[in-house]
DNA sequence: ATCTTATATTCGCTTATGCGGATATACAAA
DNA sequence: TTTGTATATCCGCATAAGCGAATATAAGAT
């Protein structure tokens, strides 16, 4: 019961739900987060701690990066229909997927 | 967005859950609500009230009672899947359901 | 008209949540 | 070993949310 709140809590937060939408789509590291949604990085700290206490993400570690991903889990089945009926269908959520895609470019770009 | 958002805080409340889990099963008042959560009048009046500005609930006023019941709405599919994936697998909402149906039967025989 | 019942709203309080800025930690590169 | 980069956490503040008790409103019943 209390794990379904904290999902629950988790989902009534738009910054959340940015990030869970870019975690849908893959692994990502905090900066990758902070990039695409143009927000600070204490935010996207505080947020990613949040879902993780919630456990709705997991992490892990990889030299300097931590680096976030989605936990798929059964109890979580709504989850999907959220996020491909609701969220995916907003103009909000679109641009941050387009957003993130930029950004990985120039990433890589940057890396060569 | 901020409609959906709106949904997603109303389901970040214990009692909102419990009250959403009976309204899925029917049109219920106020009282019935009371007396099946034994919780205050003024909690569930006001997690109602919650409920009817995020659009999640609509109301019906029949002589001094009002009516409440759940809004069906396709930007709200994931929440079939919530109730029926996660709240009824748990023992706290089925109890609830076998709450209200005591209650109504006192009630119906009460009326005779 | 008065009383009762059902519901909504206001008030004062406490706790939770979100934020930016500053600081701490951890790893890497030079 | 110093410097830079990535991330997490702490602090102080502001706002939001939840609660019970009291009060307000509205409709019936007597």
């Amino acid at each position: 019961m209390q794990k379904l709140l904290n999902t629950l809590k988790s989902l009534s937060d738009e910054t959340r739900l940015r990030i869970i939408n870019l975690l849908y789509e893959k692994e990502l590291c905090v900066c990758d987060l902070m990039e695409t949604l143009q927000v600070t990085q204490t935010k996207v700290s505080r947020h990613l701690s949040y879902l993780k206490n919630a456990g709705l993400v997991s992490d892990r570690k990889h030299a300097q990066w931590v680096y976030y991903s989605i936990i798929q889990d059964d109890e979580n089945k709504f989850l999907d229909t959220l996020v491909f009926n609701n969220l995916r269908s907003k103009e909000l959520f679109n641009n941050d997927l387009e957003s993130l895609y930029e950004w990985l470019q120039r990433k890589n770009i940057a890396c060569d």
